[in-house]
DNA sequence: CTCTCCCGCCACCCG
DNA sequence: CGGGTGGCGGGAGAG
């Protein structure tokens, strides 16, 4: 390996060795490493910037950690310089750099590209992927050995990927996640974080500077408050609805809505506004101005207020306003620019139009980014006469009013072609989950969601007596509204979207996801994400009434409010994809037991005793907002439950009843075709599904995962232990973990139960892949999401009492083509008859633990990919095409959509005796838009815990 | 070429 | 003054 490795960058660039991380002993390795440490040492708190040169390839790998070649447009050569003079004595480091380079004439860039062309396709993407899967922070821990191994082969090609970090994998919209990922986005109230500007920016590689950007963004929505110099706290999105209220608030009382139309009349007028920049007439610049500035109660110990402008935070803010008030929730950044940063010039001291929009611009890109990572807008473009524009659509909360009217209209200007009665069944839902988390004030919240649905006799919210399955509406209106957003942003209409779409869904409050954003730029980053939003778990609950049904894990924070679950379902948030007729087969509820593991029990006070939903304006924004952020204190309980909620990947355990339901689901596929409606297709099937799932299936289980955050992994499974005595004996039961950041978008679907193994087929060449499960690809997936294959894996481990895949389960798909097929794990695909029941596993009568949580070595969780051991070799891989041959008529169907973009997917019509067993899918054709050529190829490269346990 | 926007200089301001 | 902030725009990558 490490002659490999040494071979070819030698080939790649003789001069300079980045094999210190490969070749530890190496001497040159040696040296790169002592001059490392010798900096760490030195820079121990150096400027973000020194980091950074190292860090910048913190995507690509960890030879970023070594010094990188001097690379005309790397910065390592100037944080090597600057170590010895930090920001403190910018002056030096500079010289020093261009000196470097000049003395060191060498340009790889040339070489690099040749090398890096003339290697496949495939290793590219997939390093390339790889190094998206890198831990965020804790770049030390990125030199462990183990990381290295798995690259070996082609660590070459890494090193020169490396080398060259992309202009994107540098953005700020990157940094900006990365960055979120650090943080809860619903932290309890009970912890205090505190962001060291300092911390953050040497834990991400990156100075500080950049730091500022975000955290102003951050902080102009409230998401992180100024505590201190150089410290900031952070409070997460407990409060960004207020914030968004209360700036649609503002944004209507400024107007914006008229000077957007005032604008795109001038326009219009003008033809060119380029031209001359006009002070617009009649809007007061000034009182918006003061309006939005925080004022000290925000910003206690801050100074922040002392710099006049602090421009990027108004800006920002009023950035938003503008979204929150226009009809369309598109942007262009013109006519943001011409508002935003003509208000912006209170004074018109400078003579001169300086802040020419043309040129400022930029400033509105670095809050775009930021708000893109945060999931509120994404980018599109607008097609105009006069040509294309950059713009940027909303795509976060719409109706965080408290509003049902308003409710309404964002529905039908939203998600118009959706059915009302849908829409209004996810609130019915989110009213239910509510329900069913026992702790909470459950009666009274749900009291009070109702209330509001069925307020209005001809609200499309009201909730449909007897009508269960909730899950598949939301899920089909996730897909319609996802495949809108997505359809948007490619410039067509919306209405056009007519095609089959995913069934997916996501009742999760919004938060940083990194396969938030479809088509996002950077969707395709892993973003290890400690938090994982579970409310999707509930989605699989069937029935509404399932009061028997038990949330074993707190729903989030946001379920508990009508305004918060509102949003979450417009947003484009995290989608959970399960395909209709698998969704059928999930259906299942989470053990009670949960509850004290979670943090349940606690009770969570209404919003309303907190503080008042709609405070009546004052006269003061500044003091608006600064009220509606207090976020902490306000819900203690609840929080923590979303924080067990986000800190572990979802879990979701979905007792199934195998039979009944899988038919359904399957008939209903099979009839309606793939040109049915999406939701007509699960309207039909949640009917039968919600009797199925009513009552019936009790399965216990606990899914937890340890996101980084072990303790809350024991607790889990203590918890899960002591359920267990007390629960019922489960049928089928589900682990479903939603898209791990680790996971580029891709969910996994685990059995709890371990009958799934009994038939297991022979299968050596994934071992590691010892339990069944399914991993769903996200997002933008085509109409069969799911490739749910009666494959029985082969038992991994006989160990009593412990799961088969007690050990972590290390699966890792390298590159693979974006129209290729993978079907990972037990290759065969077993006739779904043969399967066996659950209940007829004896493994069911012990107690087991099956987890599924991405290696998350930093402290916030942070997913350590490339993890050495286990990893199933590609070539075990089968064709979808093998599958879909191997089924059986009444069986499973494997669907290829192909294409590109077009994730294929096996979708298995489960017969009715069935037993829902899955295998590992993987499907290459991630719906990332990829600029490559390589197109979407994205590799899987996370191990995966699972900790699920079933009753007895 | 235009669009993006990274990068970091250096002005502000505060203590 | 020193150091934290962050405005600002040159200039280069990406398309």
């Amino acid at each position: 390996m490490e002659v490999n490795c040494l071979t070819l960058k030698d080939l790649i660039n003789p001069r300079q060795s980045r094999l210190d991380f490969a070749i530890e002993d190496g001497d040159n390795a040696q040296k790169l490493r002592e001059l490392r440490y010798s900096e760490d040492k030195q820079l121990a708190h150096a400027p973000a910037a020194d980091r950074w040169q190292r860090q910048e390839n913190i995507f690509v790998d960890r030879s970023r950690m070594a010094p990188k070649t001097p690379i005309k447009n790397e910065p390592i050569d100037l944080s090597k310089q600057k170590i010895f003079t930090p920001e403190r004595n910018p002056i030096t480091p500079v010289k020093l750099v261009d000196q470097r380079q000049q003395t060191e004439p060498w340009t790889p860039t040339a070489n690099l590209k040749m090398l890096i062309s003339a290697a496949s396709p495939d290793i590219r993407d997939r390093e390339k992927k790889k190094g998206l899967f890198r831990p965020i922070e804790n770049k030390d821990d990125a030199f462990p050995d183990s990381l290295q191994l798995d690259v070996v082969g082609d660590s070459a090609v890494d090193e020169f990927e490396k080398q060259r970090p992309s202009r994107k994998q540098k953005s700020l919209g990157l940094l900006c996640q990365k960055f979120l990922a650090r943080y809860p986005s619903y932290p309890l109230s009970s912890e205090k974080t505190t962001i060291s500007l300092d911390e953050v920016a040497v834990s991400l590689g990156v100075e500080r500077r950049r730091i500022y950007d975000i955290v102003n963004v951050l902080e102009s929505l409230h998401l992180v408050s100024r505590v201190a110099k150089n410290q900031y706290g952070w409070h997460g999105r407990h409060s960004l609805p207020k914030t968004l209220r209360s700036l649609q608030r503002l944004g209507e009382e400024q107007k914006y809505e008229e000077q957007m139309a005032h604008l795109q009349q001038k326009e219009l007028e003008l033809m060119d506004y380029k031209l001359g920049e006009r002070k617009k007439d009649g809007y007061p610049d000034s009182q918006d101005q003061q309006l939005l500035d925080f004022s000290e109660p925000d910003y206690p110990s801050s100074s922040a207020n002392s710099r006049k402008d602090k421009s990027l935070r108004i800006m920002s803010q009023k950035f938003v306003m503008l979204f929150l008030v226009s009809k369309t929730k598109i942007i262009t950044l013109d006519v943001a620019a011409k508002i935003l940063i003509e208000e912006s010039q209170d004074t018109p001291d400078h003579s001169k139009f300086k802040n020419e929009s043309c040129l400022q611009v930029r400033r509105l890109y670095d809050i775009a980014n930021v708000l893109t990572s945060l999931a509120l807008i994404k980018k599109v473009h607008v097609t105009e006469e006069r040509g294309r524009k950059p713009a940027f659509k909303w795509i976060g909360p719409v109706d965080f009013s408290s509003s049902d009217e308003e409710l309404v209209d964002v529905s039908a200007s939203v998600l118009p072609e959706l059915k009302r009665e849908t829409y209004g069944q996810i609130q019915v839902c989110a009213k239910q989950r509510l329900a069913r988390h026992g702790s909470f004030n459950t009666v009274q919240a749900s009291e009070r969601i109702q209330r509001k649905v069925n307020s209005e006799p001809s609200s499309p919210y009201r909730e449909e007596q007897g009508s269960g399955g909730y899950s598949l509406e939301i899920g089909s209106l996730a897909a319609v509204y996802q495949q809108k957003i997505e359809d948007s942003s490619q410039g067509k209409a919306v209405a056009t979207s007519k095609r089959a779409m995913p069934p997916s869904g996501s009742l999760d409050p919004p938060a940083p996801l990194p396969g938030l954003s479809v088509d996002s730029e950077y969707c395709v980053h892993p973003l290890a994400h400690q938090v994982f939003s579970v409310a999707q778990l509930d989605l699989a609950f069937p029935s509404q009434n399932s009061l028997h049904g038990q949330v074993g894990v707190s729903a989030a924070s946001a379920a508990s409010d009508v305004e918060s679950l509102k949003p979450a379902l417009l947003a484009s948030q995290p989608l959970v994809y399960v395909p209709s007729p698998s969704l059928l087969m999930l259906y299942g509820r989470l053990q009670e037991g949960l509850a004290p593991a979670s943090g349940l029990g606690a009770q969570r006070p209404s919003r309303s005793s907190g503080v008042p939903a709609d405070r009546p304006p004052t006269p003061s924004v500044q003091k608006r907002l600064g009220e509606e952020r207090k976020p902490q204190e306000e819900e203690p309980a609840p929080k923590r439950q979303s924080r067990d909620y986000e800190d572990s990947p979802l879990a979701l355990v979905m007792p199934k009843k195998p039979s009944e339901a899988t038919d359904l689901a399957s008939a209903k596929t099979l009839s309606n075709g793939r040109s049915g409606a999406p939701e007509d297709i699960h309207m039909e099937a949640q009917a039968s599904a919600a009797e199925e799932a009513s009552g019936k299936a009790t399965a216990n289980c606990l899914a937890s995962s340890e996101w980084g955050n072990p303790s809350r992994d024991t607790e889990m499974e203590k918890s899960s232990k002591e359920n267990e005595s007390t629960k019922e004996p489960s049928l089928l039961q589900y682990l479903y973990v939603q898209s791990p950041a680790g996971l580029n978008g891709f969910n996994v679907l685990l059995p709890g139960s371990r009958n799934s193994q009994a038939g297991g087929a022979p299968s050596g060449q994934l071992p590691p892949l010892g339990i069944p499960c399914m991993v769903l690809p996200s997002p933008t997936l085509g109409p069969f999401p799911v490739l749910y294959s009666p494959t029985v894996p082969r038992p991994v481990s006989s160990a009593a009492g412990v799961l088969p895949g007690a050990g972590p389960v290390h699966f890792r798909v390298p590159g693979l083509g974006s129209t290729a097929h993978l079907l990972i794990g037990p290759a065969n695909v077993v006739n779904p008859k043969s399967s066996t029941l659950p209940s007829a596993d004896p493994q069911l009568q012990r107690p087991r633990l099956l987890g599924l949580s991405l290696e998350a070595p930093g402290p916030h969780g942070i997913i350590q990919p490339g993890s050495p051991g286990c990893v199933a070799h590609p070539g075990s891989a089968v064709k979808p095409q093998q599958v879909s041959r191997a089924l059986s008529p009444g069986g499973p169907s494997f669907c290829d959509l192909g294409g590109p973009h077009v994730p294929s997917v096996a979708v298995n019509t489960v017969a009715a005796e069935q037993t829902p067993e899955v295998t590992v899918a993987w499907f290459p054709a991630c719906p990332v838009k990829h600029r490559g050529p390589s197109g979407g190829c994205c590799t899987l490269e996370t191990k995966l815990l699972f900790s699920c346990q079933s009753v007895p």
